[in-house]
DNA sequence: GAAATAGTGTCTCTCAGACAGTATCGA
DNA sequence: TCGATACTGTCTGAGAGACACTATTTC
């Protein structure tokens, strides 16, 4: 590239670069198998956006959100544009990052239109505004079993899978659980979500708390909540039997197969 | 995206889409402080490409090799393409994968041209015929620690500091510890690749062949190379004493903080 | 014999995972 | 009282990390 970027013009340029988005969220329903309070169901829950029927490309399916990107802008400001303008979310309420860039011949009919995907991540409470004002519109959330089910605009499909194995990595590696969680809740919460996003996760909940406020490695990724006068917090909303309270700290523990 | 661009002719479109390349080996040289045979001493390189001195942009910096990518072929076939025209590699030899994409404006001063950065990761040993051809051309290797205080072109600081931060966890969290090493190799050959990417990961000798091998979790992750009659193999060629051979294998185990 | 590495053995403290059992509170 | 969750306790086998020790080969 060293010589040859002097030379560009002899080059043909894409004919645009596009983020897309990739917002997951959960969902929390009621449970339906008992009256009593418990904790609700959740389910993993991908956003989509019905394009256009009177396109030429791909009328009517479902894709991701997302747009063109300009000069004027990086390339992460591009994406954080396009979410605020499809979520009106405010790009400090979400966790986003780059997940890779995708180019094929053809996947996309219109020309030479590589694009450059993020995945986000939010909190189901932050959506509610968004819902609220698009319930009727081409935009919606499907779980993500049932989007991999649709046949989805361009490469969505691949990316979708690509972008959910990274967040379920995530999920177990890093403290991204939070995004989708209260500052404070209480482990079943946080062992739900887990499971939620990482369906094969499976950890005996007793077990679960011990390890993760008591062992040496885990220490310190989670903490107690307390109020102003130093008092551990607690809370049944979720449960007939009051349950402490935690927040995530900063801190994770690094990992290593050696 | 849906909508808007299926009218993308409003768009300006990016002046190219170049992929970069930065690719790390290992060099080896014989240690000085001993004249007895010992585990030679390791370097983390990174391969750099001096720039034209007439371009108009960074003439004479050094720089990641790459170069524009095309209509006609998927983005990381580009990044292949680019590799082997640098360094005549065969892609089955090196280990490739996309880090992600920059562009910032102004990261180039010749238009706006992004760049999608992948890292390569190859044996020395492989290296070999590269260097011959072009040892006294504008291709050189450089120790990671050099290439850092160096002042490289465009934005290619920002991008070795993130490469080698993906390549120091790829490290400690997968098996790409064997792209550096020969198919079968002594746990003091392995261990000391580790240290060399990963300066702060400090095991002791003895325990750290007992973990990898006997422990459950990792247990499979490598295994004792055998000869075609199922004796097991040795290697003095590193120490005065002879030392197991092992291989790795094709399994990872799950890592997970909770 | 000294240097350099390979590999074994041992000891202690910690941990993972299984499971039993008690507590709390709402319907 | 039953249902659902929270939390504590106990037990066992496995593991991590420190360190001493022996073996092997070359200079």
């Amino acid at each position: 590239m060293a010589t040859e970027s002097t030379t560009q013009k002899k080059y043909r340029s894409p004919d645009g670069l596009p983020t897309d988005i990739c917002l997951f969220t959960i969902t929390t329903e009621p449970r339906r198998d008992t009256k009593n309070k418990a904790l609700p169901d959740l389910t993993l829950k991908v956003l989509l956006i019905q394009r256009d029927p009177k396109s030429d490309r791909f009328p009517g399916y479902w894709a991701f959100p997302g747009g063109f990107s300009t000069e004027h802008e990086t390339i992460d400001a591009c994406a954080e544009r396009e979410l605020r303008e499809e979520t009106h979310l405010s790009p400090e309420a979400v966790h986003i990052e780059q997940l890779r860039t995708y180019y094929a011949p053809g996947r996309d009919p219109g020309g030479w239109i590589p694009t450059v995907v993020y995945y986000a991540l939010v909190n189901e409470s932050r959506l509610s505004g968004f819902k609220a004002d698009d319930d009727a519109a081409d935009a919606r959330l499907f779980s993500v079993e049932e989007a991999m089910g649709m046949q989805l605009a361009f490469d969505h499909n691949l990316i979708l899978q690509d972008a959910l194995q990274r967040v379920q990595e995530k999920m177990l590696q890093t403290n991204i659980a939070k995004e989708f969680l209260p500052r404070e809740f209480t482990l079943s919460e946080l062992l739900k979500v887990i499971e939620t996003v990482v369906p094969s996760f499976q950890a005996d909940r007793s077990n679960f708390g011990k390890k993760l406020v008591s062992t040496q490695a885990r220490k310190g990724i989670i903490e107690i909540a307390t109020d102003a006068h130093g008092r551990e917090k607690y809370s049944n909303s979720t449960s007939q039997t009051k349950a402490k309270l935690y927040r995530f700290t900063d801190y994770v523990p690094p990992l290593t197969i050696y």
